[in-house]
DNA sequence: CTGTTAGCGCTTTCAT
DNA sequence: ATGAAAGCGCTAACAG
């Protein structure tokens, strides 16, 4: 086993001194051509790998990352990314950092646009961005960009603009993947009852079109001909939801399965179980407290889930590594699509002890 | 956000050197009483978190870790294990560590009976057991006991004995959930076929038994009559295979799944597809290289996977922790049960990116 | 038994 | 532009 090579060792090597060596390595200017050959040189061959951790011990300056996501709502799936973000700023908790925290209305596309407009001006090394308007988010990135402030989206990557990295699932094989759930558990050629959101202001989510897409595309594949219908539903004007969903099922009262795009799911399951409508087989989306909970209880028959602790991890564990050691970043990351069900589901808690 | 208290701080409010608090921190003794009970006092206080990788900076001495599980061949299940083992070392660069990895034959239990009785003997700080075979494993670990050196198991934990703490999938559950995904795959009341290993020597793995009781039962109280039936299959003796198979499935020509409970859910899978044996659904165990391919080409639909990376991870920096720290340890470790399929099978790489 | 000190790998300041 | 030196939080050796 070769010996871990240091800074010291790079420097003997290149016949320069410590400092010089890391003003390469972080350059930071102030090296003649000589030494920084040198110094490069012998970088080629070493395989030098920096302690990070004793890195963040010795660094002075300060770092203000901003973080920008839809409204962070307890049990939800933005908790849970936003859960991700402090682990990782934990795992380095010896670095001098400012989080700031802004949140939007993802359904209402002016509190974001408002909310961009002010982000767009503030001072910081860093943004992360958990985006929803596609046009909103590229009119900051543009800014950003010109700035030379670096981003990096989590959930959704956005067309068109220049982050460091994204982490997100893949939607389209997202909703793939609950076709394919969803006709293993129904007889062929049934109806396939399908919610998703839709958002005032304007257009939809890009995430729940591309699941939608992914979805129909799998289930146009199949031999089998199945009949699938809309649900209508609304996140904002709950109070109207209750009669959709029961003109809907009055209506298709034979309906075998639902598939439900958004985090929603636990609000049809419980619908179905206290208008005692069973045997509609269910498949979910996202580990929000609800959905577990109607998971356990054989009301939801899959859950899929997108790790957004994970998400969160990464991406602000990916920006402090950029930041701090150009660490060289991975631009497009898919997280898993994990598959629930009420037999697993209880070994599914990654953040009690992983990740520091 | 309350400062990040240190080791200075601690000897500053209990009124004595670093170097106390130090020795306090580490049971090295030479305390005075007075003075560890005014360091335990402010402990009580504040929310000490040591920084671990600034404490391996700084230690001296050298730490001899031994590693015994069955042998390790390419693109298996163990050496998932053994990566995870690796990575825990990686994130810990700075511990100056010793391992000795000692591998023994898992179908033969005279191997194993013979590597143990040679490790019951050797010098180390500590021990991690990758166990199979039940009564081998009591007396190694009895013999860990007298001679106090901890140990922790991966993947499946021994009874009777007492490791520091266990990293394993709750095997019964395991047997439940395929016993949940074939019967979702296949029509009710028909057959089902069941492929386990079993061992010369004496008896099955552990965790085998424990896999099929939890399969059995969950058949048992369907309402639907389900009929189970043993493959026979020996991974010892492999030039017989091909044949208990040919002679299963032309008695059971009409089997619509099957579940393999081992790893070599591929060897089926292969031998159903080169036979044009077409519409039996399959679900299978581990995601090792074969099986993944298996799975890619749809000759398996469900695929179990036990995070073994992650085991491997946790054993080895649990270990480490509690050597280095006296970190309190959670003992029983449960990991999640993965289900996998032609779809998200892509997105599941768990250690190109985690964990450093 | 206890405080002081040197040193781990890295960054930053300060002379040069 | 560069090397020397101090200091981050922690441990270990040493002197008392």
């Amino acid at each position: 086993m070769p010996k871990k090579i240091r800074i010291k060792d790079i420097a003997r090597l290149a016949g320069v001194s410590a400092g010089t060596v890391d003003r390469v390595l972080h350059n930071r200017g102030n090296v003649s051509t000589k030494a920084r050959q040198a110094v490069e040189a012998v970088l080629e061959k070493v395989d030098y790998k920096p302690n990070i951790h004793v890195s963040a011990l010795s660094l002075k300056r300060t770092y203000k990352i901003v973080i920008t996501t839809p409204v962070v709502s307890p049990g939800e799936y933005w908790e849970s990314i936003h859960h991700g973000f402090r682990y990782a700023k934990e795992a380095y908790s010896n670095l001098k950092l400012t989080i700031e925290v802004l949140t939007y209305n993802q359904y209402d596309i002016f509190s974001c646009r408002e909310m961009f407009r002010q982000i767009a001006e503030m001072e910081m090394d860093a943004l992360i961005i958990g985006p929803t308007f596609h046009n909103e988010t590229y009119t900051l990135c543009e800014k950003m960009d010109e700035r030379n402030i670096p981003y990096i989206f989590v959930d959704s990557n956005n067309d068109g603009t220049h982050p460091l990295a994204f982490f997100s699932s893949d939607h389209y094989m997202c909703g793939t993947l609950m076709a394919k759930l969803i006709t293993s558990l129904i007889p062929v050629d049934s109806k396939i009852g399908i919610l998703h959101a839709v958002r005032v202001g304007n257009q939809s989510a890009n995430s729940t079109i591309l699941r939608k897409r992914g979805f129909m595309d799998y289930i146009s594949k199949q031999e089998a001909a199945y009949q699938v219908l809309r649900i209508p539903f609304s996140v904002e004007e709950p109070k109207n939801n209750e009669s959709y969903l029961s003109r809907f099922f009055s209506v298709h009262h034979d309906i075998p399965g639902v598939v439900v795009m958004n985090s929603r799911g636990n609000y049809v399951a419980n619908y179905l179980h206290s208008n005692q409508i069973h045997d509609v087989k269910m498949v979910c989306l996202d580990l929000t407290t609800p959905n577990v909970e109607a998971l356990k209880k054989g009301r939801i028959d899959f859950l899929i889930g997108q790790e957004p602790e994970y998400q969160g991890f990464r991406a602000m564990k990916t920006m402090l590594e950029h930041l701090i050691f150009n660490k060289p970043v991975k631009r497009e990351n898919y997280v898993q699509l994990d598959i629930l069900t009420r037999e697993n589901i209880g070994f599914y808690k990654r953040f009690n002890n992983i990740m520091l």
